[in-house]
RNA sequence: GCACCCGUAGCUCAGCUGGAUAGAGCGCUGCCCUCCGGAGGCAGAGGUCAGAGGUUCGAAUCCUCUCGGGUGCGCCA
């Protein structure tokens, strides 16, 4: 149950009975302090102002009319006009009981399914995955994973670089290598980064070789086989190296999701087409070019945004528009979700302002461009390492693995060699990915080993634990999870409080389905866990002198904590553990 | 030149779209295991929310300006 949700409906009611206009917000928050209640609203001092009223007056009108009966055991009026509510412990109580009763956690599936697509990852062909597509793959695939719970209809789209003028370059180092031989070649394909570098190198040193690229674009782009036969190639091998780094990361993209800009080449020269059918295109210089008066370029005049290029070929501006072409037309969403970085920002203004023009998306459709920062190095400039190179996303990874293993054998027990491996692969990732999903995306953020690998304090391994003692209570117990009976007692702050976060599950995951924020399911699943170890400290379960109702009702406390700490993790992409 | 983003504790970050006394983690100083797992808990020090004006019952949040950092501005993607 989402209990703001209900809450801002009930609020609502009373706002329109007191006299407020029908489009006045319930601004009802959680409580920011406790002896401010569970939950407070924040409507009435702008409503009173609206309505010329006294804020105190209108607030106890809007109590007068405000039916929580059953639901809250207090409601008060405070300072200007806060209206704090206080939950009844019963209500609290039978709100924990039906979502420890359910599979879900509380979390109820949506009654206004949508068509969703999920843009994000798009790596490049012929280039190794580096730190900087962490951020796009991972917070997508949370957010993927988050609206697909709720019970959206999701279409992941990985929308790889895979088609531009570099593969002239690209095709000729490659066709120059397998003439050499086929070890050489296996060989500098397994490292991708050595390849390009190398093909550039080729492109600016020889003169021949150059004009003989320049000839593969356009052969490839006019479909001819060979070209087509060597880009297949270099997709294939691209392709196999992102799956281990996808599979490694427990990211959920497949094949299958793989929908890269060369998909959209024989639709381009329709998009054109319908450009021009709308009135929209204008030629420039030789150039196919959109004005648009919502942009302005440096003289003050309405900016153009090329299509075509003077003697041909189209741009990624072309092919974006084919793509929300594609993704509203033929694949009918209702949302678009692109997580780009926020330098695309501009860029994306404008291929949906003509994509609005153009008819491409209707109305209906929310075109989102979910931005986030650059990462940062240390000294607050774009990361790079000494090298002047980005790092590379596997040997991050690698590196994660190796402390995660060094801490593992000073601070574990006796695991088997499978738990332990379970173990490391759980932490390395899951403090990788945690430490950049807990931030929000929108801005920049500074990339440091040692904060991305931390395990302690607010990081994947603090959560980690908080399931594993949980997982040992019912152990110890001798319990299965399936196997609760009794009623729920809230008896004591540390359990209030636990009680309490565990109901917000619901609006948390919500929010982030809302928003794409999914460092905003981090700090809850962080206040969910510190609640618990709270508990933990304050409420034995299985010691001596403890009640049969009493430990009952906290096992089933602690059944709900795990299940909603594995079920968030698990929209993180992050594994649990039984033991650490 | 124009436009967009950012500036919160020594460091890394939250702050739910204008709410009450700005919160965490790391680091620092002290405590707490005769144990449901110390990868933990409790307490403490640490802030002119870059600065200056403004808007109003109320501003870290909105507006203007200044300073500092980042980014983008027609034939790459």
């Amino acid at each position: 149950m989402n209990i703001l949700k209900l809450l801002e409906d009930k609020v609502i009611k009373a706002l329109i009975a007191a006299g407020a206009p029908e489009d006045t917000p319930a601004m009802v928050r959680p409580g920011t302090r406790a002896n401010f209640g569970d939950y407070q609203c924040n409507a009435v001092m702008a409503a009173a102002k609206k309505m010329g009223m006294n804020p105190r007056e209108l607030a106890q009108k809007v109590i007068d009319n405000l039916d929580l009966d059953g639901i809250a055991s207090k409601v008060e009026i405070a300072g200007p006009g806060f209206i704090n509510i206080y939950l009844a412990p019963q209500w609290l109580a039978s709100s924990l009981q039906s979502a420890v009763n359910d599979p879900r956690a509380g979390v109820a599936q949506t009654g206004n399914k949508q068509t969703v697509v999920v843009d994000y990852s798009a790596p490049n062909v012929a280039k190794e995955m580096h730190v900087g597509h962490l951020r796009s793959t991972i917070i997508g695939d949370s957010t993927a994973r988050t609206l697909e719970f709720l019970g959206h209809k999701v279409i992941r789209q990985n929308h790889l670089g895979d088609w531009g003028t570099q593969f002239g370059m690209l095709i000729a180092h490659l066709e120059e290598l397998e003439k050499e031989s086929q070890e050489a070649m296996s060989m500098e394909l397994s490292d991708l980064e050595t390849f390009y570098r190398e093909a550039k190198k080729h492109f600016d040193d020889n003169p021949d070789f150059a004009t003989r690229a320049r000839s593969y674009v356009v052969r490839l782009q006019a479909g001819d086989e060979y070209c087509l036969k060597l880009w297949k190639k270099l997709v294939d091998v691209t392709l196999s190296h992102n799956q281990d780094t996808y599979d490694r990361l427990n990211v959920s993209l497949t094949a299958d999701d793989v929908m890269g800009e060369s998909a959209y080449n024989d639709s381009l020269p329709v998009i054109i087409q319908l450009l021009d059918e709308k009135g929209l295109l204008s030629e420039d210089d030789g150039a196919k070019v959109v004005f648009l008066d919502e942009f302005k370029n440096k003289d003050g005049d309405p900016m153009g945004v090329i299509v075509e290029k003077s003697g041909g070929g189209f741009l990624y501006t072309t092919t974006d528009l084919a793509a929300i072409r594609h993704r509203c037309h033929t694949l009918n969403a209702d949302r678009v979700l692109y997580y780009v970085d926020a330098r695309q920002g501009q860029h994306f203004d404008q291929v949906f302002t003509i994509a609005r023009k153009a008819g491409f998306a209707s109305e209906h459709v929310s075109l989102e461009h979910h931005a986030f920062g650059m990462m940062l190095g240390k000294d607050g400039k774009p990361f790079k390492t000494r090298a002047g190179t980005t790092i590379k996303l596997a040997d991050l990874l690698d590196e994660a693995e190796e402390r995660a293993a060094a801490l593992i054998a000073s601070k574990s027990g006796d695991l088997s060699e499978e738990q332990k491996v379970n173990v490391i692969r759980s932490v390395a990732i899951g403090s990788v990915k945690y430490a950049d999903l807990s931030k929000n995306r929108t801005s920049d953020y500074v990339f440091d080993w040692d904060n991305m690998l931390a395990f302690e304090g607010n990081t994947a391994p603090y959560l980690l634990y908080a399931y594993t003692r949980i997982m040992s209570i019912f152990r110890k117990a001798g319990i299965s999870e399936s196997d609760l009976t009794g009623d729920i007692l809230i008896e004591n702050d540390a359990e209030r409080e636990l009680a309490l976060q565990l109901c917000r599950f619901s609006e948390t995951i919500e929010s982030v389905a809302r928003e794409g924020l999914p460092h905003q399911l981090c700090a809850y699943l962080y206040d969910i866990s510190g609640a618990f170890m709270k508990f933990y400290e304050a409420c034995p379960v299985n010691k001596e002198g403890v009640s049969e109702a009493r430990r009952n009702s906290r096992l089933q406390i602690c059944a709900l904590t795990a299940r909603t700490l594995k079920l968030g993790l698990g929209l993180l992409g992050i594994e649990t553990v039984e033991q650490m």
